[in-house]
DNA sequence: GCTACATATCATCAAGTGATAATATATAGG
DNA sequence: CCTATATATTATCACTTGATGATATGTAGC
């Protein structure tokens, strides 16, 4: 029998489901990893975020700089913001974007990394 | 003047879009990015490779401590398997998992600190 | 070969996502 | 106040995604 029980109709490893089931994050965290890492899983955002890694930009810049419409950029800014990625101040009719997170510059450098180490 | 010339329709800023733009990557390096992290953009995906940073777990096992179907896991396997963040042997009629990665625990722990900060 | 079990694959479908066009809001200048 | 410009918001739509059920493949034991 090793560490084998039955588990309604399968088979499962005892030991081996309970580390597991231990490891596993509960739905709350799960759930905000999700959405962390969501947020740099498109590559509209992704490049504004390089961008604005550079220098401050306004919408304007940003439309001009990835050739995007002016309402899809503003709906990802929007999405940015919220997650707490980037912050505004506004200045005559534009509104200027800049990043608001320290570690933004690293997350990114972490996925360069990984997909420079994959053929 | 200041800075600002006509593009288009629009007024932009000279130096600051010059910076953005060279600070863009290019198509493929953010299709790569963007690819990198929609792994970890999902609950399921997350939950796994939380379980297998434990031990080497088979599919059954997954199933049971995830409580999803096999299909469903099965499913999300074969793309992490793809993505090379996991590697599977046979033994019998089981086929086991486990992590292909060295850094799939600094990612998640990245993701982790970044969600523990913000309230 | 037949059966049972474990895993993989496929077809389907509901939900989510992101770009666009259209519209609304806001600001500056006359 | 009227106009032009900049940004935000909304509705729509095509596309993607992930879970499910059904089916296929594969392995072990008889």
């Amino acid at each position: 029998m090793e560490n084998k029980i039955s588990c309604s109709i399968k088979i499962v490893h005892k030991d081996a489901l309970e580390k597991a089931c231990a490891a596993l994050p509960n739905e709350d965290t799960a759930a905000g990893l999700e959405l962390f890492f969501k947020v740099f899983a498109d590559a509209t955002r992704i490049k504004i975020l390089f961008a604005l890694l550079s220098t401050e930009l306004c919408v304007c810049d940003l439309c001009a700089a990835l050739d995007m419409k002016q309402s899809a950029i503003s709906q990802q800014l929007r999405f940015l913001r919220q997650m707490r990625l980037v912050k505004s101040r506004q200045d005559g009719k534009s509104v200027y974007y800049s990043l608001n997170d320290d570690h933004i510059n690293k997350i990114l450098l972490t996925g360069l990394e990984h997909i420079s180490e994959k053929g």
